[in-house]
This record gives C-alpha cells, structure tokens and sequence, in this order.
DNA sequence: TGCACATTGTACCGGCTGGTTAATTCAGTC
DNA sequence: GACTGAATTAACCAGCCGGTACAATGTGCA
C-alpha cells in the first residue's frame, strides 16, 4: 500500500480519506451494475481494500452509502461539464457544441447514467434528501441560458423555446441513448450504436434542436443540399 | 370470486388461467414498483388471490416470473399500439399522430416504462430469452416504415433519415419523459410536466420530428408565425 | 365408482445479508 | 511511555427470503 496520503495529514500511516474513496469507489461500480437492492454490501466490501466494517464505519448503512454514491456521481459528471467553453462561439455554434458534447458526454458515463436510472427507479427518493446534489444542478443549465441569452439578443433564436426545454431536448436523446442501449439494440438491431449510427444519431440532434431553437427564418439548413 | 373463468375449458370450477393472470398482474405492478431483486416473492403472493405455492407452481421460479412480466408488458402495450389508424391521413400528418400518440401512450403506462428500465438495469438479459418479444417487436415500427414510404414518394421527405431513426428520436423523448420525470423534476421542478408543460414538450417534439423527417424545402413551418 | 392428473394448502428450511459487538491497533499529546 | 480518540479487525447474529416437501383436494373420464 505504497499509495500517497490523500488526505490533509501528511506523514500518516492510516488513510481515512483514501479507505472512504476507495469504497465509495467500489460502492458506484457495484450500485450502477446492480441497483440499491441489487447491490451486497458483502461483494462492495470484498472488492474494497478495507473491510465491511469500515462501511459502516464511514456510511452507517447501506442506504447511506447509496446516497453518497449518488452525490459523488453527480458530482463528477457535473464537474466534467464544467470544462466545456462556449463563451466564445457565436450562439448557434455554441449551442451545437453544447448538443454535441452533452451526446457524448453521457456516452462516456454510463455508470452515471446507471445511477440515475436506479434513483428513477426509486421515485427520486435520495436525490430527495441531498442539498449538495441540488446546488451542484443548479448551474447544470446556466451555460444554456447564456446561449439562448445570446441567441435572442441576436434575433436568431425563437422566444417561444425555453432553455429548460432546450435542456430538456438534448438530455432526453443523450440519456435514452445510453440506457436503453440494451433493449433497444436486442429488439431493432446495433445499426444505431455503430461508430456511424452514433454520429448520425448526434448529428440529427443537433439539427432538430437548432430547428426547435432558430426562427424558422433564421434556420441554416438544408444540411448539405441546395439552399 | 365470481370472475368468469378465462381459460378454454368451460364449466371448469378451479380457474388456472385466472390465477395464471391475477399472479401476473400482482407481479407486474410489483417488479415495476421495486425491481427484480427488489421485489418479494412473499409480498406478491400477499396480494394475490392465491398461494406462495402457485407461483412457484406456475411460474418455477423468480427469474421465470419476472420473464413473463417482461413480456406481458411488451404484450399489452404493443398491443395497445395496435389501434392507432394512419393510413387515411397523408405523410406528415400521419407521422405528426405517429408522435403525439407515441408520447401520450407512453405516459399512459409508467409501469411499462419502469418494467422496460428495469430491464435495461439488466441488460436486457431477460428480454434476449424472449422469442414472443421479438416477435411483438418487428411490426413496433411498421407504421412508421408505411409513413415514411408514402411521404418519400410523395417527394416530401428527406431519404437519409431512416425509419429507425425516427423512432429512436420519437421513442427516446416519449421514454425519457416518463422515466426521468422524478430527478428531472427534483431538480429542475415541475413546469415540464404540468399539462401545459407536457402540450408544449409534445408539440416541439412534433416540430423537431418533422423538421428532420422532411426535406428543408418543403416545411410547413413556421409554426405560427409568417410564412 | 375409481383412476389419473392437475391444482392447491401447510409447514418448513437453509443460507444469504444487512448489521452489530467487542476487542485491538495506530498516531499524536503531555 | 501512559493516555486518548480515531481507525480497524474478526467473529458473530437474527431474520428475511427464495424455494421446497408432501399431503390433500378438485376434475374429467371410463
């Protein structure tokens, strides 16, 4: 255990900070793969540098574990989001970047998405209970807003389009990509999950969003045919 | 219990198909509520008509319930699907129904919505064993092949955005609006699933439909500005 | 009626699983 | 180097829960 201390000690042998990420750790891949229920703490624990105890210890029960879980989740897709600078495109091509990213975002967590089809499945009931998770989604949607700012100052975007639906839109297409992946593909085939059918998918997004968010005599399509 | 028996032998006293349907039924709500392991055996039989013993008499085992729920869910709404009537509207009427109807039918039945998650949860893994889904499925998108035939020949619609795909778009904002709604709502509350939030989520789906199923010249919009 | 089979009731079990008890080690402090 | 509180270990437990054994009863048929 040749791990550098992650904590604020330094010079000290014991690592509570490192024992409690490695557990949340563990406790995400096991919630995402299996459920709340779904999950053993006994297979979390067995997959853990530390013991069953020690979840105990740091989350007092399994549901407390879930629900730290759930924030860390958020916390990290939230975080990742934040890299994203659009401030210096001009509204249209920001909000297809932001289209774009979000798609692909998504796709490279699906654990994330995991979590938050298992929170649905249970009515919301911890996101519920969690201030941080609500703080760290208030500014989910302010990139957004800025956009759609922008878009009208410049008579480009439609005022009858709200953000939130823009918001709404773009997520509804990014997270049903990833999680129904499996029914989906089992019932009409992997055409669409391909390289090609992604990009494809993606890029009809953005066209059906920049169609939904332009004025119609605004709009720059046609993709690539006569205009 | 005076139900009428609803297997094929008649003046039959004891009703197999009935506790065959009312287990079913008992077992769908409960998956949809709770999930597969989250779901008890014992909590089922508790609300059915009949014993512990007859689902298992029935039904072998858990796994082998819950695959008949997965399929009776498939079953009824599929079937429900059915009664949609397109062919005496034109292309782009009848794709505007195909939408409207996909997006209320699916907020018509969350349980199926929840039993589909579920499944995604597993990765489809009970879903592949069912050969009478498959089936079930292959004429899911029929209609909207027929849209699509007729509106291309018609020379309206584009012929790079496939069938599929159109489906893919119609069911991700159709599905995500019912399995989302509790952390979306959580988060960034309600007016989204008021009726007036869902009228306007439907009708910008139509919008967002048509503007990638047609070709860019021959779009009725503006929705209700000049043009 | 008596036979063969389908259906059902009762009582039970084994081990999995979330959670705990209590003793032990570690690191800093005086 | 004894004291203290935080961190850790190992063994243990109660009851939940999926599943079963077996007897009993209903049903059509000859």
């Amino acid at each position: 255990m040749d791990d550098k201390p992650a904590g604020t000690r330094s010079g000290w042998k014991q690592d509570p900070a490192g024992v409690r990420k490695n557990i949340l750790a563990v406790a995400m891949a096991e919630f995402a793969a299996n459920g709340l229920s779904g999950a053993r703490i006994d297979d979390i624990a067995e997959k853990t540098n530390t013991s069953k105890r020690m979840i105990y210890y740091y989350f007092g029960d399994k549901e407390g574990l879930y629900g730290r879980v759930l924030e860390e989740a958020y916390r990290q897709v939230r975080t990742g989001e934040q890299e994203l600078e659009l401030d210096h495109l001009p509204p249209v091509e920001a909000l297809r970047s932001l289209a774009e990213f979000t798609f692909d975002h998504h796709s490279r967590h699906p654990d994330f998405i995991r979590i938050v089809m298992i929170e649905n499945i249970h009515h919301g009931a911890y996101l519920e209970k969690s201030e941080l998770i609500r703080l760290l989604n208030a500014g989910a949607i302010q990139k957004l807003e800025a956009i759609c700012r922008r878009g009208r100052e410049a008579g480009l975007f439609r005022d009858d389009v709200t953000p939130l639906e823009l918001h709404w839109h773009i997520s509804a297409s990014s997270f049903f990509n990833v999680s129904n992946r499996a029914t989906f593909s089992r019932i009409f085939g992997n055409a669409l999950f391909s390289g090609e059918g992604q990009n494809g998918l993606k890029q009809h997004l953005v066209e059906m969003v920049l169609a939904l968010a332009l004025k119609p005599e605004r709009r720059p399509f046609p993709s690539r045919r006569a205009g």
